[in-house]
DNA sequence: ATTGTAGGATTGTTGAACGATTTGACGATA
DNA sequence: TATCGTCAAATCGTTCAACAATCCTACAAT
């Protein structure tokens, strides 16, 4: 049954927009297309092998994404985030992140284990300096808290809070030092957790945030 | 400055496929464009006089908006919320809008009436019957909520989740009843948060969430 | 009643075309 | 030197026509 669920949603993604959308998301996200650049219609559709009306519709996707910001009649651009993007990414996340945290003792094991083996996993990579898998555990462990409200829409709204912020990551000189240093918070999160003192694991979450936003914030200005 | 501002935004409102999809929004959230009717691209298109190009950019904004549903080779559709939309809509609901009450000690007097204002008009327009401007009026103390988190970011996808939710609403029989009947509920938490009890308040305004929406997923399920 | 099988209709994608807008360079003027 | 038009090249915005791919309907066969 879960394989065939798996094979309808293979069979469904087949739009020629959505793959390129996809293709230039991952782009994106590993820098090789840099926050700033423009992104011709013709040099990127011929590049794909796709034409002009088909990439302006991934264009349009990748727009209401965050990642790509649309400019009248001068094109598309990779989007540069600034410091009020930050903080409004953080406030979002503030909001979403700890509403969600609260939910904890109404959730079964399966979502709790989205959130606590992220960290684990994250601990296994720093221990073997692996700083993106490191990064990506991060990432989990918090769409885990985010799982947790049981919104499929508010997940989703997340995912792309996240991939926005990993945009804002790209300016950071130190990626270790920044993943690292916040890794032994998040920890504390969850054994708050696992202790049942559930208020004082969302000041953490909070206290996490106030550090990572100041952070990027301070690193973005110094631009 | 101001003025200088809302003039570049109204110049930059420009492209067609954004034109035709705020048109399309209207008529969906009106109820012109029921839920579940499909969407020809061809008659749409001619009848608007823009290419099916361009129609189909439009499609693809409003799809990510919740308000159409693509199906590949099939065409779109005016999307049909069923009762696990309701409940999706409303986990993240009480997620955002509880998250963002307790900002309430935190911000100053224009957000704060961005809450209290609508309520009153609400009020106004219950005593003439109109059901209309009252819906609307209701609408916006949300969105005043919201607000106090101070994230754009949060108050858009916010807005699409009250535009799917209002989607939703168009199966209510008796739209009268659901609006007048939690007026004093709101008023109620509009009181709450003058007199500084916040978390009453938010207590408020989560038994609202669990009353809107069991009325609606029960009136979705006689259907 | 279920299963094949045409066919017609609609979507998915492409390519070319043309007007509109931006960009950058080149002089003209003060 | 600095500022201001002007003009040509490049790119975007939009339309149109065409064809392949897919879906839907009706009808026949088992």
């Amino acid at each position: 049954m879960s394989t065939l669920a798996q094979g309808k949603a293979d069979l469904e993604r087949a739009s020629t927009a959505q793959k390129v959308a996809d293709m230039l998301r991952e782009r994106v996200l590993d820098g090789e297309l840099a926050p700033g650049l423009r992104l011709s219609e013709e040099a990127i559709g011929g590049a794909l092998g796709v034409s002009r009306n088909t990439l302006r519709e991934a264009f349009r996707l990748l727009t209401r994404d965050r990642l790509l910001v649309h400019e009248h009649s001068r094109g598309v651009f990779v989007r540069r985030p600034t410091g009020d993007d930050v903080r409004d990414l953080y406030a979002a996340r503030r909001v979403i992140e700890c509403g969600a945290l609260a939910k904890w003792p109404d959730v079964d094991d399966l979502k709790r284990d989205a959130v606590r083996r992220p960290i684990e996993e994250a601990t296994a990579h720093g221990a073997k300096e692996d700083w993106a898998k490191l990064g990506a555990a991060n990432i989990r462990f918090h769409r885990g808290i985010v799982g947790l409200a049981g919104s499929h829409r508010l997940s989703e709204e997340s995912d792309r809070l996240f991939a926005e912020l990993m945009l804002a990551f790209r300016v950071v000189s130190d990626p270790k030092r920044l993943h690292m240093s916040y890794l032994p918070l998040n920890r504390e999160i969850v054994e708050l957790l696992n202790a049942g003192d559930v208020d004082g694991a969302i000041g953490k979450l909070r206290a996490y945030f106030d550090l990572a936003e100041a952070d990027l914030v301070e690193q973005l200005a110094s631009l």
